[in-house]
DNA sequence: TGGCTTATTGACAAGCATTCTCAATAAGGT
DNA sequence: ACCTTATTGAGAATGCTTGTCAATAAGCCA
């Protein structure tokens, strides 16, 4: 096999990884694996389970898709564009809004370096109830 | 029972609640209840593992102690002060400190406001590798 | 101090999200 | 068209967490 780059195992394009990824971005905000399973068996989609959770897990994965982790032990998927960012969430109706904030990031990544942290990452989610749902 | 304020339902005190709250107090980072738990039969404790959870809970709730989501869909438990604040967390060992920023508090008040949120919240948590970790 | 009320405990079952397993299917290159 | 192998889907399996409920013991009152 001379030492040459293995090509990543060739990812192959299906109907089921589409279908999610449209789903994904059909949501309005933050959606479970469960939910969007839901919602593609609802649209006549055959997929499976597991289907969903390893394409966004998948996706998570390639920065296609947000996750965070809700109060019930859940995790939350959500399409979002690959640059960092973090996000302003609606505790009720779950609209979510992309913020910037480069003051943050140079603020987490200087934190973590006062105190001999490397590597630094960070989570960083704001709650909040929107105009619509007060 | 006129309009009085109810008592709260009278919290009694118990070794196994003491225990909790000793064992979280000796973790140096944090720790999740399965974990509680087994140190605190390896020290000869009989306590029961949703005893662990529920006080867990309970000072959770009280401000006593802050929790966080795991990668893996556990929740992490670590005693700490009841003032506000967050954590800079080793990836690797756990080590944890608590970290105070006023000006990131107003900014995530500040930018929820600007959206149009009310009620704001935030998550806030930075990871990396501690000194002793690289 | 003794007795009574009821919060609390502990063992186990139940619930839920997620991951694993594996035979069957189909994507993509030749 | 054909062959290789990534991917799929159904269900089992795992692991964390929360109920359930009879038995226990904390704290209050007389």
């Amino acid at each position: 096999m001379s030492a040459a780059a293995k090509p990543a195992a060739a990812k192959r394009n299906t109907p089921q990884k589409a279908a999610v990824k449209h789903a994904l971005g059909e949501a309005t905000g933050f959606v479970s694996a469960q939910q969007l399973h839901q919602t593609l068996k609802a649209h006549g989609s055959s997929i499976g389970l597991a289907t969903v959770y390893r394409t966004l897990a998948d996706l998570a994965q390639a920065g296609e898709a947000d996750s965070l982790q809700s109060k019930d032990a859940e995790v939350l998927y959500r399409a979002c564009t690959t640059t960092h960012h973090h996000h302003l969430i609606c505790r009720k109706c779950g609209l979510t809004l992309e913020i910037e904030a480069q003051n943050l990031e140079k603020w987490a990544d200087q934190v973590a370096q006062e105190h001999g942290f490397t590597q630094p990452s960070h989570n960083i989610d704001i709650f909040g109830l929107c105009s619509n749902c007060q």
